[in-house]
DNA sequence: TACAAAAGTGCAATGAGTCAACTAAGCAAC
DNA sequence: GTTGCTTAGTTGACTCATTGCACTTTTGTA
């Protein structure tokens, strides 16, 4: 029997992380993050609130179950950019074409109120998704055939990860992520006032 | 005696925040942030519990207990620069003088250690730290008449504050911090390599 | 079948942070 | 000075996240 039961254990506990998930995301948005605590996600998801944290870090972890994939997204820009394509170029064209999509994706929106609207959540978001910097500067690095401790590239690694937080809000995201990148580019210039 | 003993009361409120810092201060240096309980800086401080959360709102703020401070510095750097300087230049001369200058001061070195080795509290320096973006950024935008809402501004704040996050644990903090503003100046150039 | 690893449970404990009712010190006006 | 308002501080109980431990159940395997 080994195949048919083979990771029957696996999906066993794929099962209850994501049925953690979903119970933890489903109350989230219907009364608030501050307003559920673990217990009731456990309730809801009929498991004991040891299991929670045998899945998940923290409360917070909780809400964003789904990151590995876009970091992933983010790595593969650069380090699989189609040849003669620079990676400055490639950073932008992944921000403008796959980012932008998953962000306004109307699914998207409810969730992005959630963590809008939580400073913890925005906290965490943000510390997440900075802490791939040393990833992605590395990924840069490579690039270049530079150490991985490049400064340079440490800083466009960073300040590439910061357009989100940068943009949110900004009414034409398309704009706002060009004028970032044409900053980033040709070096800052001062805004042009009547 | 209306000026002898005028604010007595807020003389005493501010010896026990004082008290208080001191004593966490010295207690975290002693024996490590996480080492330390709320209850033992309150019992070290002679005060309750609950007296410290009124002076300060959760326990990292205990560590940070003169950011204002610097962030005063910085806004001032802008606001008050010399005439005909330009504020991104302004901005550089900042973290070339003052700035390093702090950082680098003997007496900061096991402050600097405390917050280093202390994965929550090297989270919350760096959010308190950037969380003064929109206040720079107005100041910024001020500087060129520009809205406060001016993207180009909002970046550039951004992105000079993550400057000490990005320079942190270089042997030579000038030569760093002159290559981030170059690349702020003039645009991101790849490494130089081989 | 018997055994080891992993998943899950229950329970107790620690520690951060909040809340409400109380005490007492400062301060002002009379 | 005494009356009375304001506010710092106290006390103790409470909620909740998070961890550790000992235990049971399930699954994979020899």
């Amino acid at each position: 029997m080994t195949v048919s039961s083979a990771g029957r254990r696996e999906r066993k506990k794929a099962a209850t992380r994501q049925a953690i998930a979903d119970a933890a995301l489903r109350l989230f948005l219907l009364r608030g993050y501050d307003q559920v605590s673990i217990r009731d996600i456990a309730d809801a998801a009929d498991v004991s609130t040891t299991t929670v944290f045998k899945h998940f870090t923290g409360k917070e972890a909780l809400v964003f179950d789904e990151d590995e994939e876009r970091e992933a997204q983010l790595m593969a820009a650069v380090t699989q950019r189609a040849p003669g394509q620079s990676v400055l170029d490639a950073l932008r064209r992944h921000f403008l074409d796959t980012w932008i999509r998953i962000e306004t994706h109307p699914q998207r929106a409810e969730f992005a109120h959630l963590v809008e609207s939580t400073p913890e959540l925005r906290a965490y978001a943000e510390r997440m998704w900075t802490r791939h910097t040393e990833a992605l500067a590395a990924a840069v690095a490579d690039a270049f055939g530079a150490g991985h401790d490049d400064l340079a590239c440490a800083a466009l690694a960073r300040y590439v990860l910061d357009i989100p937080a940068l943009v949110r809000g900004r009414h034409d995201l398309q704009v706002a992520v060009e004028t970032i990148f044409d900053l980033l580019a040709h070096g800052w210039r001062p805004p042009a006032t009547g």
